[in-house]
Formats: structure tokens, sequence, C-alpha cells
DNA sequence: TTTGATTTGTTCAAAAATAATCAAAATAAA
DNA sequence: TTTATTTTGATTATTTTTGAACAAATCAAA
């Protein structure tokens, strides 16, 4: 048997186990313990294994894996809902913003096999479309710790330099009579540029944030074309219809 | 029996099993060892399958992509020395630019704590450096899946926009004679546009890269200031210190 | 901290696999 | 048919891989 061979029972016994050593390995490679020890040496090099004394461990044990903690997922069944319904407004094609609110980050899983350019300034996004379909443009600027998104002036002008089909935007809070509203100046900064270089815009936003206002309003209800939300036929809705919103639920 | 019909049966086999030995081969086609040995060496140069001591593998087992992650943990030791060594020129104050080499993401860990701000187009250092007293700057572009970083245009239009006290680039290969060299063009093109843009510039660079060229050359050795590797005082080490870098090690 | 057991690194020799060279056999071309 | 070319197998030298032996390093328990 080849070391490539043995590289390969190695590496699945890793996977499926977390870790092994040099003993158990032999038994199963059947060779002698020197032997394994030269393979998990050389794989070890490759950056394949951590090589612990007397066997060996997966590398995304000791290195954890890059990801990224979502916003608990609150309201998760209202905002896949939402999410299955923004993503078909969608074609092939189609250069699209995301922002970094939370409902529209769950819109990624809807859209990973699609051909479309994505730009967005949120980092979930980007790491959630990073092995998919999706080409991705990310916005640069300051990094905001907190939100897991890039924010500023930098950004501001990056967003300004491009042309988008469809803007897909998050809000704190929606209503008739005082428009949008969020929770921090940098966000509806970013909202406000998507909305503006967007041929339409697309506001997600679940029941709960309907007809409420957060401390910053921002921007009138004019700046968005469609409402995506789950709420059904009612006051509110009709409200924001004849307000000229289109509804999609 | 022709080299074409032993060829069909070897692949056969090897879609089937995954992995032969030449004696096994020898025998299944009647041939001596030899023959088949031949034949293993002109399909392994077809690029029909990988050629291991003793047999051969399908080549869907052996190209597994490698990870960053994994690629960081090559000669882990070595680039945590020059990581060191680099991280002890940074003060607080400094603002610094990094690049997307898989040595300078391991400088995160020893920069955590440093009041300083970080310009850069890695996503893994990005995300290294999310929750530490580190002000990140993520440089806006297109996204490189496999590289897991930002290039292109507009990420080299960022670049211009700062201005960094110093750089801190990885590369592919260096030498007296051709000077820097990478692997991809897009990663020339961020190691340079770095370069310009900050008052001192610190190439990490370990043992394994020193002396040698990869395939495309795109900069005079004259563009790095601070050469910072493992390599002790060594006839190599003395060409490039002649040549006007200076050595930290 | 010391002790004892285990693991590892190193060196070396045996074994296995390969590369290189050359001649015989099979095949194709004149 | 003869001649040239390709393919194959045998032989030998070289390289790679493997396992054993032993000193050094490491770990765990007393």
């Amino acid at each position: 048997m080849s070391y490539q061979s043995r590289k390969q029972i190695i590496l699945k016994i890793l996977d499926e186990k977390g870790d092994v050593d040099v003993k158990e390995l032999a038994q199963v490679l059947e060779t002698s313990e020197i032997t394994v020890r030269r393979d998990l040496g050389t794989m070890a090099a490759d950056g394949l294994l951590y090589r612990t004394h007397g066997g060996a461990m997966r590398l995304s044990l000791v290195n954890q894996p890059i990801s990224f903690v979502q916003k608990s997922a609150v309201n998760a069944e209202k905002k896949d809902h939402i999410c299955r319904i923004a993503a078909a407004q969608i074609q092939d094609g189609d250069v699209i913003f995301m922002d970094c609110g939370s409902t529209v980050f769950r819109m990624c899983s809807f859209i990973r096999d699609k051909r479309i350019k994505v730009i967005t300034n949120s980092l979930p996004v980007v790491h959630e479309l990073l092995n998919s379909a999706v080409s991705v443009n990310l916005i640069g600027g300051e990094v905001d710790p907190e939100r897991q998104a890039v924010h500023g002036t930098m950004a501001t002008e990056h967003v300004r330099r491009y042309q988008a089909d469809k803007a897909f935007l998050g809000v704190g809070g929606i209503s008739v009579e005082k428009g949008l509203s969020a929770v921090s100046e940098k966000e509806a900064e970013m909202t406000l540029s998507m909305a503006a270089n967007a041929q339409v815009t697309y506001l997600l936003c679940d029941s709960s944030k309907l007809g409420k206002d957060k401390y910053l309003t921002f921007a009138p209800l004019s700046i968005i074309d469609v409402l995506v939300t789950d709420e059904q036929d009612s006051e509110v809705i009709q409200a924001f219809s004849k307000a000229g919103v289109q509804i999609l639920n």
C-alpha cells in the first residue's frame, strides 16, 4: 500500500473521529508504527492535520473553522417565507445589492445556485456565498465588529460606483407616517446609498416591524418600490399599498 | 493485447477501486510488471491517473482542494517565528497593510491586543481580528473564493486612497536576480499597490521561498525595505543583504 | 522534582519499486 | 520479401520506501 492510499485512509478516519493514535493506525493500515509516524509527519507538514504526541488531530478542531455567528434566529419561519418570495424575484444575470440585515442574510441559502452578482457590505453574506455560483463584490471600508459589516465614507462611495438591478434591504422599522427608521446612522446611510443606485428597491420586513418607528427616521417611504413581508392583507398593509408601495407576501 | 486495451481496463479498475498496484495489474493484464509501469507512466503523463510508488490512484482522490487554514499550517513554526518578529515592529497607533498571504495571516494572533489600524484584503484576517483591539479597514472589490481575498481594479484603487506606516506582505518567491515573483497576477498587483503606499515595506518569507522564482516575476527587490525570515546567516541571506535589503531573523 | 514509561528523531540496512539500457519479438511499411 | 519501427521483456543500477535499533525528548504519575 502506497503513501497516497494510506493518506486517504488516515484523512477519512480523521474526518470521522477527529483524532487518531499511531498504534491504532499501524493496525488499521497493517504497517509499522514508524511508517505511520512518517506519514503523519509529512501530512502535518502539508497542513493536512495537526500532529499530537502519539497521534494526530483534525485541523478544524485545533484551528476553528471560519464562521460568522448569526443573530438569533428570531422569527425564522417568517423570515424564510419572506426570503423565498424575494429570491424568486431574482433572475440569472442580475446584479443585486444586499445589506447587512438579518433577514437579508437569510436570503443567501435561496440564491446560492443563481448566476448573479451580489454586491454587499455584510461579512456573513460574503462568507455564506463564498463557495456558490454567485459572484460576490464586497464593499470596502471600516469594519463594524458588532454588525459584522462594512460602513463609512469609503463604503458609501464604493456603492455609488455601482449600478444594480435590484436592492434587497432590511430596516429597523417602517411606517406610513414616518417612513423608514433605523437603529444606527451607519445602517441608514448604507440603505440610502443602495436604494439610490438600484433600479428596483425591495424592503424585506417581517410583520413585527411594520408600523413601528426606531429612533432614527431617515427616509420617506418613497425610496422603496416593493415591500416583501409575511403579514397578510391587513389594515397596515393596505395603508402601505395606498401610499404607493407594491406588496409581496 | 495492445496498450489501448490495457488502458481501458486500468481505467475501469481505477474507477471501481480507486487505486491499484503494479503486481495486481500485471496479473490481470497477463503481462510483465515493466509493461504495466510503462503504461501507468504514460497515462500519468496524459493526466489520466496519479502515479504512486507501487501503483496508481484515481486523480479525484488525490486532488482535494487545500483550504486556507491548511496552507497556513504548513511550516507553522517557521511562520510563527517570522510573525513574532514582524509583530514586534508594530507600535500602537500604526496604520498597517496586510495582504492575503498565509504567513501574513498568522500575524493576527500576535497583534490582537495592539491599538492599531489594519487595512487588508484578506477575509481570514478580517475574521481573525474582528473581536480584537485592532480597528479593521477592509479593502473592497471582487471576492476571489479560492484565495478568500479581495482583488481587482476597485481593490487597487481603494489601497491608493490610504497611506500606511508599514506594509506586511507575502510573496510566492524571491531571489536577488529576479526580485519578487507570484503565482497570480491578482496577488502581484495587490502587493505592488500596498508597497507603493506604505512608508516601510516588510516582506514575510520563510526559508523555503528564498532564492526561488515563481512563474510571474513582477517587481524588483528594491520595492521592499525589510525581509523578515527564519533563515539564519547563510549565503542567500548575505546576498540579499548586499543587495540593500535589511534582514530581520 | 524525580522516576519510569512512552513517544519521537536519527541512523542504517534490507527490501521493494523504478529508471535506464539493451536485445528480442511483434507490427507496419516499402 | 526485406527493412524500419514499435512494443515488449530481461538485466542491472539507482532511488524510494520501509522497518529495526537506540539515544533523546516528552509526558504522566508519584
